[in-house]
DNA sequence: TAAGTGTTTAAGTATTTACTTAAATAATAA
DNA sequence: TTATTATTTAAGTAAATACTTAAACACTTA
């Protein structure tokens, strides 16, 4: 999870993130949705790729980026230690 | 949102959240767990507390800081919105 | 008051990060 | 093969980040 959380960090890669809640797309459909380079936009990909929170796979000469929601599952079950303890503790 | 994950990117910082589940510490006594200057672990509670990850309340001549769930608990919103998506998506 | 303890602020610096443009790689189609 | 399109890699740079030490601030106690 230490490489989601470097990753989570920056607020294109969010936004990347969220545009495939609605579906998967090319690096070239992500990179329209951004006044950036494409070479920006891959190495954002290649470090949400890194932190596992999308899979790519290639079609023809098309990538197309899917959420993986492995690591999102674990980031809930980390988070909601926080709430628990916190509400145990100090009363 | 935001400064919650710039602030949760860093390790030395999700380390200090940490060390707070267990119980309400003093500034001092969450730098004694750090390799590290005081002033260092000083200014990663400054972000902790620009975030609302924590709060600080002062009891004479200490800062004792204490875990705050709120932003931790929209977290889990958040990563839930991916984790339904994510089934919904491309069956 | 002055001295001692706990904490933060200020200032400086090496490293990391997020971008850029140019070039390389990969697949398709003429 | 050559040209075209999609994507990534390489190289360079400005800005942000995480640390340091020194100084300031805040509270307690002699």
């Amino acid at each position: 999870m230490k490489e989601a959380f470097k990753a989570l960090s920056d607020p294109t890669r969010r936004q990347i993130l969220d545009l495939l809640k609605d579906r998967d797309l090319t690096a070239g459909e992500i990179s329209e949705h951004f006044n950036m380079s494409k070479p920006s936009i891959s190495q954002h990909l290649k470090i949400l790729r890194q932190a596992q929170l999308v899979f790519d796979n290639k079609k023809g000469q098309f990538v197309y980026y899917t959420l993986n929601t492995t690591v999102f599952q674990e980031l809930v079950g980390w988070a909601m230690d926080f709430i628990k303890k916190g509400e145990s503790e100090n009363e």
